[in-house]
DNA sequence: AGCACGCCGACT
DNA sequence: GTCGGCGTGCTC
């Protein structure tokens, strides 16, 4: 933190001081574990630790932090860089460093990789270009007669703050050519305008307090207000709540509430949502209590935006920020609360580059921070449910629906009992239910989480069933499209019906639904409903979404046909009635997961029925309907069901009684891998109750022409399995055509 | 990440 | 004979 001082040499910047910087770069260097290169400073230049500076690497120019202020180095002086600037944004707060740091630790992925999320702003970085306003000239008084347009421009600029020319232009209806011209007759005069609004953080604060005093107040249940108080009261250290309430139940306003808090006394909140699909009516709602807008953080929210987020952030403005698991790496200085909605969906992985899980780094982050964090779902993942039994969570529960609405019905129809025809997948008990559903005008939702016509094409003459060339996959019909597609790599091609081993024509037959046969199903069978298919093949972007949302809202729809895309965060006010089409598809599989995600799956469709007055009815297709998964939805104790899937967990030596790492391997080069990984095999660490299983092919062996090899590691919870790795690693160089793949508490077995 | 350097196939 | 493919290596 040392400041550098000022030498005595007057005219020329000398050069005073080595400091290292740590670059977003992802290169994993053994010896280099945090990307940190040396560099001088200039003592026109005041840096410490966290300055944003701008460094000359390895021929371009980028941005880096300064991690260590005046130490010595053993990089030969001819070869030192001068730092070129220091970036205005104020530097960045240690704690969010020491987050970066543990993340990199725990995800085991290069420091610099960790840094490039926070940095990912680089028009923040650097200092705006500056903005001119104009202003009518005073200089002159207007002798000459005026046109117009000028005339108009004139009198709109003196009852005017002096803005851009096409502010001006657009505000006048004269083109912006026109405005030029007055500047070089000397009738209007150009200044520099500052382009950002000079707030600071108490002007923010006060703002945002005079939005929630004006904002509709909405009484909270007993029961909610109750849950918010508990989690409020203790709100000045880390603590995590599982907030664990039925699905309509409120939990939302319930964390608002807490946020709510949080925004009068000036602090900084974090709300994490799975996806970016779910934020529209998200943000609706959240308006309505705060009285003004969040800001939105995900990959498509432009550039200007996240700038301006991103500065307010760092110097510490208090903010609402709803966001994608990227906004976790915002350069929070000032957190309030941190919440993690639906903290069981497992679109908080982060598959590729830094792989994460969002939740967990919340958690992580909060500790640095010293904040709570409130992790909410309907159905918690085993993890959380086991830390909030165990005590480790403050568990706070929601028992009932909000306002008049009462839980569903849910019953399973047995298959085997009551089959559908050929080809044909609702059963006569179902077809009763929807007739009568439809009579008293009320929305029922098929679910059936298979997007197109039919999941397996097989030729009825040789038998082979029609797969992917690049993925080992079954390719899926889909008839709206007309094509045969891969859902592993997404690779289409025509529907032709014939068949790709024998060339036989015709021949081909289609097995199994998908939700487009489902809805042919409907259309015969009801051909007076109005149906809607909402899957990823039919809606393509969020307008779509929107328009079909809210058609259903307004009643418009009968039957929605739908894949998960439904299943989750939705309020269709007239849907009564939710029939899942294959319960059994999930259970089986080799996942650990399987049962769990299952189980949350259904929880949550059903969730979608009976959400206001009338009672919701869910009915559950099933071949096995004694399967511990259907009980447990069927009695509505979930609890039990989660002992029993524990059980099997501690038996089987899994998580979360343990922790498990898979290492993939990839190269090219088939041979070269081979060696690699036999070699490590030989120097697996013999440890009690650390288990290593492989090297085997990956489940996809072969991506885009890379060969894939897969370890498994599984210790005892208290194992610090990043070490394990690393020791074993140590021992074996890896050639460098061959890549390495971390995945602490992998998700996707794949 | 980028960007330069370096070693093997289709071209004027 | 070269042009350029991308696989590999380096950056204070």
């Amino acid at each position: 933190m040392a400041l550098i001082q000022n030498t005595k040499h007057e005219n020329v910047p000398a050069l005073i001081a080595k400091v290292r910087v740590s670059v977003p770069i992802p290169q994993l260097n053994s010896k280099n574990l945090k990307n940190e290169f040396d560099y001088l400073v200039t003592d026109s230049m005041s840096v410490q630790k966290g300055s944003v500076v701008q460094v000359s690497f390895a021929n371009r120019i980028i941005w880096g932090i300064v991690y260590e202020c005046s130490h010595t180095t053993e990089i030969e002086q001819a070869k030192l860089k001068p730092i070129l600037s220091v970036s205005q944004v104020p530097p960045i707060d240690s704690v969010s460093l020491k987050f970066l740091e543990q993340v990199s630790e725990w995800t085991m992925a290069p420091f610099g990789q960790v840094l490039r999320m926070m940095l990912c702003v680089p028009n923040a970085l650097s200092k705006d270009s500056p903005v001119f306003g104009y202003t009518v000239s005073s200089s002159q008084g207007h002798s000459k007669q005026l046109s117009k347009a000028r005339q108009k421009v004139i009198s709109w600029c003196q009852s005017n703050p002096p803005v851009s020319a096409s502010l001006i232009a657009k505000e006048t209806g004269v083109s912006s050519s026109t405005i030029n011209s007055m500047l070089k007759a000397g009738l209007l005069e150009k200044l520099e305008i500052t382009s950002e609004l000079i707030q600071n953080k108490q002007s923010v604060s006060f703002s945002l307090r005079k939005a929630i005093e004006a904002a509709s107040k909405i009484k909270l249940s007993e029961e909610q207000a109750l849950a918010a108080n508990k989690m409020a009261a203790d709100n000045n250290r880390f603590n995590v709540s599982l907030l664990d309430g039925v699905t309509g139940s409120g939990k939302t306003e319930v964390y608002f509430d807490v946020v709510k808090r949080q925004i009068l006394e000036g602090h900084q909140n974090l709300i994490l949502l799975p996806e970016i699909a779910l934020t529209a009516s998200w943000v609706n709602r959240f308006k309505k209590w705060f009285g003004f807008t969040p800001y939105i953080w995900h990959s498509g929210i432009s550039m200007s935006h996240k700038k301006r987020i991103w500065r307010e952030i760092n110097a510490g403005f208090p903010a609402v920020v709803v966001g994608a698991r990227s906004a976790l790496f915002l350069p929070f200085s000032n957190l309030g609360v941190i919440v993690v909605d639906e903290e069981h969906d497992a679109g908080y992985k982060q598959e590729d580059q830094v792989i994460y899980h969002a939740r967990d780094m919340a958690i992580l982050r909060a500790k640095h921070a010293k904040c709570p964090v409130i992790l909410a779902t309907a159905t918690p993942s085993l993890e959380s449910w086991t830390n909030a039994q165990l005590g480790r969570y403050q568990h706070i529960m929601l028992e009932n629906r909000y306002g008049a609405a009462t839980m569903p019905d849910i019953q399973t129809i047995d298959l085997r009992k009551f089959r559908p025809p050929s080809g044909k997948w609702m059963s006569a008990l179902l077809l009763a239910e929807i007739e009568e559903r439809l009579k008293s005008q009320q929305q029922i939702l098929l679910y059936l989480n298979r997007r197109g016509y039919a999941p397996l094409a097989v030729c009825s003459d040789c038998g082979v069933k029609q797969s992917c060339h690049q993925c080992d996959s079954l390719l899926v019909t889909h008839r709206l499209s007309n094509q045969l597609r891969c859902h592993q790599c997404g690779i289409a091609h025509p529907f032709k019906n014939k068949c790709q081993s024998c060339e036989q024509t015709d021949s081909i037959q289609l097995v199994g639904p998908g939700v487009e046969r489902l809805a042919e199903e409907v259309y015969q069978l009801f051909p007076e409903a109005r149906v809607s298919i909402l899957s990823s093949d039919t809606l393509t972007n969020p307008s779509q979404m929107e328009t079909t949302i809210q058609s259903i809202e307004n009643g418009e729809v009968d039957i929605i046909i739908g894949t998960q895309m439904v299943a989750k965060g939705h309020h269709f006010p007239k849907l009564t009635c939710v029939a899942v089409i294959d319960g059994d598809l999930g259970l089986s599989g080799g996942d650990l997961r399987a049962g769990e995600r299952t189980y949350q799956m259904l929880t949550q469709v059903a969730g979608r029925s009976g959400r206001e007055q009338k009672a919701g009815s869910v009915f559950i297709q099933t071949s096995e309907a004694s399967h511990p998964v259907l009980q447990a939805l069927r009695s509505q104790k979930r609890d039990d069901y989660f002992e029993l899937e524990l059980a099997q967990r501690e038996n089987a030596h899994m998580p979360p009684f343990t922790r498990l790492a898979a290492l993939i391997f990839s190269s090219m080069n088939e041979t070269a891998l081979a060696q690699y990984v036999k070699k490590l095999e030989s120097q697996k660490p013999q440890f009690q109750n650390v288990f290593i299983y492989g090297p085997a092919p990956a489940p996809i062996y072969q991506i885009k022409g890379r060969f894939r090899v897969r370890f498994l590691i599984n210790v005892p919870k208290q194992v610090n399995i990043q070490k394990i790795i690393l020791d074993w690693h140590s021992r074996v160089d890896m050639p460098s055509i061959i890549k390495r793949q971390i995945d602490i508490d992998p998700y996707n077995f794949m």
